[in-house]
DNA sequence: CTTCATGCAAAACATTTGCAGCTGG
DNA sequence: CCAGCTGCAAATGTTTTGCATGAAG
């Protein structure tokens, strides 16, 4: 199953190096943890939640602790190198692919998250611009509804 | 200070007979916590908190709890009757005089949030649907950046 | 009157923090 | 080696819940 639409996601070996590159250019060390954490992230597709990371990173590192890759997360969230998608109801999705902002389409049946690639953002952007007069430095826009497979379901 | 651009806001006095005849249509008792609150939702544009809605009932009603205004918002969440925006970071800010889904303009700086009217969001939406199959149900838009009162600050 | 709402305090929950011991570079 | 990281457990902060009392209709 393909989680991405138009646009083409990273390649994930890329983006592990990129985030490996950051890490060692400001003197954090790579553990065997936080590369766990790194290869995660930089691979999935899925915006999986800490949960699903904690659970992947024990299958290769059993020690590992909860608070380590919440550790982890908040340092790659401060070198730009994650987006966090928090949710009104808790829940936190992130993306280590693509940290940029981006839209997002969420299906609220099966929880999948996708990434539309909407040329018009930009000028809907330029609007909002226009008529507040902000200086916008960031954005979240995410669609909530059925997803194509869950849409012929229940 | 006028916290809503382009689109008008509701008449306050509607929206707090609306949202008392929501309440009396499914025989939910109008107590007076519940109608102080009402009427700081159905009035203020400034998009206020738990915390700041919580301030202003006691100035009123004073005995009143922290969890009865919790209550009652989550009543209101159900019939539809108010918009919650919860972030990130875990606060919350609610809108009962547009209760539907619409874009929002937040400053980083002072956290005013203003209401834009952004003609190309139907457009985006439109365009969502077509690259995804998403039958979409609902949407969370929000601009970050610097008001124009705070560009000049610091 | 009867049922529902209130208010208190305790519970719940995800995330953060303090700290002793371990380890990457 | 030794500053920084890990893992444990305890703390945190916000929202929710249980229950006895009180009031709306």
């Amino acid at each position: 199953m393909q989680s991405t639409v138009g646009k083409h996601a990273a390649d994930p070996e890329d983006r592990l190096d990129q985030m490996l590159s950051r890490l060692k250019e400001r003197d954090f060390r790579i553990t065997p943890q936080r590369l766990a954490v790194l290869r995660i992230l930089a691979a999935s597709h899925e915006h999986p939640s800490v949960d699903k990371i904690y659970e992947q990173v024990k299958v290769d590192f059993p020690t590992t602790s909860l608070a380590t890759v919440y550790k982890t997360i908040t340092l790659l969230k401060e070198l730009g190198q994650v987006l966090e998608l928090g949710f009104p109801d808790g829940s936190n999705r992130y993306d280590g692919n693509q940290p940029q902002p981006h839209p997002h389409m969420v299906c609220v049946r099966c929880k999948k998250i996708m990434d539309p690639d909407l040329r018009s953002l930009a000028q809907l952007t330029k609007e909002a611009v226009q008529k507040t007069g902000f200086k916008i430095v960031s954005h979240r826009l995410d669609f909530f509804g059925l997803c194509p497979e869950c849409q012929g379901k229940e």
